[in-house]
DNA sequence: GTATCCACTGGGCAATCTGTTCAGTGTTTC
DNA sequence: GAAACACTGAACAGATTGCCCAGTGGATAC
């Protein structure tokens, strides 16, 4: 579960430069590829890394729009809403928070325009009471990950 | 820009089996290599395919606790905050938003009690006037992108 | 001290895949 | 018609993968 420097690195190597192979990874990191290997079979197996599925950027798929959305659900409705917006396709990931709201989405859409039929989807449904939406203007910093991973793998280090 | 049903059926293959080749995409699709070949070149010139980085599961590098927390900014300090923020390795992406707060962000900790730990630091910078924070407790719909592809290549179809 | 386990090294092997090029074909556009 | 374009099917050398092996060094258990 904890990583140590060296799948630190692999990870960091991964993330930046995803095309390369084992091979070239072991030449880079300076160990046998054999052990490259290994580290990242273990990685996988252990769940750290999950896959390597294209990162697809919704923007260039002609959805240019973000936002996110609180929504508050009737009492007892949760299943019946987490169904129902798994059917949205522009809903890319939903959560139940705590909090002011129960849920927490993320949108996307065609326009500002769009992004109102979306929501108007999203929330048309029974069990949904009400929904307060935020519309990203920047994404200052995209999703990252290269940092987690440096602070665990020192925090590995350490110990 | 616009993709078309089989851009879709590349993309979604590769999002489910993303250890697979071009030249096994090709016998799949029932395509030429040189036709999956050149495809895939296009999404990734085009910007539609980022890339294919590691999904790194936080949880599993030992951050299980999720937060979102909604950030006010003092007037005028947008871009410090942000470079503040972008020093904290717990902030896993950043969003400008419109709406009651001015910025959002994902946050990853060790514990709830951990979660304290990275707050402070988040908003132990000047700029930020109040945070508020909702902790996830289950990510109901992971984040995905197969379905609005699908829907993407759809409405290039009926086009 | 000695045996055992474990991770890593460095090497080799056949099978496979990649990057690239080519000519030929059908479709669309002007 | 001519040109442009995308796709097919094939070929090639070069590189990579998955797999196996023996040897080494450190840590742990007895």
């Amino acid at each position: 579960m904890a990583i140590d420097h060296l799948d630190g690195r692999i990870i960091v190597l991964l993330a930046r430069e995803p095309r390369i192979g084992v091979l070239e990874m072991s030449r880079r990191l300076g160990v046998a590829r054999g052990t490259v290997q290994a580290r990242l079979d273990r990685l996988q197996s252990n769940g750290v890394i999950r896959g390597f599925g294209p990162e697809v950027d919704p923007a260039a798929l002609g959805y240019p729009v973000t936002a996110f959305a609180t929504l508050q659900i009737r009492q007892g409705q949760g299943a019946d809403v987490r169904a129902h917006l798994a059917t949205v396709p522009e809903v890319l990931e939903l959560h139940t928070t705590t909090g002011t709201g129960d849920m927490m989405c993320r949108l996307v859409a065609r326009s500002n325009a769009d992004l109102q039929r979306v929501i108007d989807r999203v929330v048309g449904f029974d069990g949904i009471v009400r929904a307060s939406t935020a519309i990203v203007m920047e994404n200052a910093v995209p999703l990252r990950i290269i940092p987690l991973v440096e602070q665990a793998a020192q925090d590995r280090e350490s110990s």
